[in-house]
RNA sequence: GGUCGGAUGGCCGAGUGGCUAGGCUCAGCUCUGCAAAAGCUGCUACAGCGGUUCGAAUCCGCUUUCGACCUCCA
């Protein structure tokens, strides 16, 4: 493979330059939602950004399986209170079957991926269909000597395991302080230490979601099901696992401890992690309570929304700031996002429609020169750890430069024709097929079309009358409509939906 | 309390030891019957205090301040 793509790898803190374990494939996986809500806001970021990232190896030629879970078992625990699953306990309040809610936001979660254009993953595997693959990679654990199993639970023993392996590495934290700080044990406390997190759970009897398991009826804990099921379709030693930064501790360490004592080695080659989206300067997310939901978004039904934002903005804003820093919501901030989308997207457009003359050399080779260096560091920028955000600035470089071709400011022969295709090319690439761009205006069509050719020949006979108040009349019935016109400079009108 | 990461102009945001980031907003101009769009021009920056350096917003230290994780979280 022909690049130089370096990637910042949260595990050894550093970027590193990305070679696959497998000539010409990758395998990539990525933590998936939970379906016991609906999507939000800050959902939309680890999903678009790892889209990108398979994109871009795409892009380059690798065979990608982009393998991304559906957690639908909910089995999560909570310390000094019973183990509890908030699948099927949201899931009485609303008196659905577990699966019908499961299905439900999973729906719902299909629905806005598709919205913003991300390909769909290879495999999506689900929790609850790979009870068995976590069985027995929790056996083998035991087996090993690194779990035990009390009253029909199995914990992982981190402190066996931090004893020989580099535990905390990744998320940076030291075992003995968590050990230290051991709390009173509220005589339901199984672990042998505090650090130790569930493998298995014994299911009390109200709990729903339960399987048969060798200790008895349970459900898996929270971080093996993503150990499972990566391994299972991706190896147990893959190239990159991604995520939010929030999973660091304890998801994606649990997961390194689980996976080492069950394959003989680390399983992950490079970690990602993306950024929190915060609003007011707090992470959004559940426990804050401050989410915006995905459909909340797209309707601008929300108090503090302003207005409804298109998907395709929400895209953009994301890709606008580097995926390993915050980003703050702001209604300010997606109203600028939507301008400077739309004009980039009516950039492209133009690119599109203009035909060059087809000299070799350039009249302006300054002009012609700056153009390469702008398109050459498309890929420069994402090879130095998906800098979307620098692309995105040097499209904007070349926005001027294109729109005055139009505009006749520039001549088109300013540049070589070679570089003019290069220019073509490239931005195609990087705006359509590598970030993942759309159009996000009302599309056309053909009947629409010769409606508005019609009001538009109506209206170019209005004005060589000097029929001003018709003219106008037509423009701005059609503005209220939802329609703009535009006299463009050789006479012609064109039109834009939205 | 422990660990880690930030503080950039009206707003959002990149980035580097010396070279205009970029976007949005705002003002002026060109074009236009008028608009819109587009183009051109201009406007505010690198939290504070020290240090290293010929030179730091960029490296080091301290201070102030915000946040993330340590519990479910993308």
């Amino acid at each position: 493979m022909n690049h130089n793509l370096k990637l910042y790898n949260s595990y050894t803190r550093q970027k590193e330059l990305f070679e696959s374990i497998v000539p010409g494939h990758v395998g990539l996986y990525v933590c998936g939602p939970t379906v016991s809500g609906e999507s939000h806001l800050g959902h939309a970021r680890p999903y678009i950004t790892f889209d990108v990232v398979q994109r871009y190896l795409k892009h380059l030629g690798y065979k990608v399986r982009y393998v991304r879970n559906i957690t639908d078992a909910g089995h999560f625990e909570e310390e000094g209170r019973e183990a509890q699953d908030k699948v099927s306990e949201k899931a009485k309040l609303e008196k659905l079957e577990p699966m019908e809610m499961v299905q439900k936001y999973t729906n719902l979660f299909h629905y806005g991926m598709r919205l913003f254009n991300n390909d769909e993953p290879s495999i999506e595997p689900t929790a609850t269909g790979h009870i068995i693959e976590q069985q027995n990679m929790i056996q083998t654990i035991i087996e090993k000597g690194f779990a035990y199993e009390v009253n029909g639970s199995v914990y992982f023993d981190v402190a066996k395991y931090a004893a020989e392996y580099p535990y905390g590495k990744l998320s940076g934290r030291i075992l003995e302080d968590q050990l230290e700080t051991t709390r009173e044990l509220d005589g339901q406390d199984e672990k042998r230490n505090k650090a130790d997190f569930a493998l298995w759970k014994n299911a009390p009897p109200e709990h729903i979601m339960r399987w048969n398991s060798p200790w008895g009826e349970g459900f898996p804990g929270w971080h093996i099901e993503c150990s499972a099921m990566s391994a299972k379709y991706l190896g147990d030693m893959f190239d990159i696992h991604g995520g939010g930064m929030d999973l660091q501790f304890p998801h994606h360490e649990s997961e390194i401890a689980q996976s080492t004592i069950a394959h003989g080695h680390e399983p992950v080659k490079y970690w990602m992690h993306n950024n929190m989206i915060t609003i007011n300067g707090k992470k959004m997310g559940k426990s804050y309570n401050n989410v915006i939901k995905l459909s909340e978004l797209f309707s601008g039904n929300h108090p503090i929304l302003a207005q409804a934002y298109h998907p395709m903005v929400i895209r953009f804003y994301i890709l606008q700031t580097h995926y390993r820093s915050t980003l703050d919501f702001s209604n300010e901030a997606l109203q600028g996002a939507e301008k400077a989308a739309k004009r980039l997207w009516e950039t492209y457009d133009v690119l599109n429609k203009l035909a060059h003359p087809g000299n070799e050399t350039a009249a302006d080779s300054e002009l012609d020169k700056k153009i390469a260096t702008w398109v050459a560091e498309f890929t420069e920028f994402m090879e130095d750890d998906f800098n979307t955000a620098k692309i995105i600035a040097n499209m904007f470089e070349l926005a001027p430069v294109i729109n005055s071709f139009k505009g006749g400011q520039i001549q088109l022969n300013a540049i070589s024709k070679a570089t003019f295709e290069l220019l073509k090319q490239q931005f195609a690439a990087f705006l359509i097929d590598i970030m993942g761009m759309q159009p996000f205006q009302g599309q056309s069509n053909d009947k629409l079309d010769s409606v508005m050719n019609v009001l538009i020949d109506l209206r170019k006979d209005a004005k060589k009358r000097k029929d001003f108040a018709l003219s106008d009349e037509i423009r701005n019935k059609l503005s209220a409509a939802g329609i703009t016109l535009k006299d463009e400079k050789d006479g012609s009108m064109s039109y834009t939906l939205g």
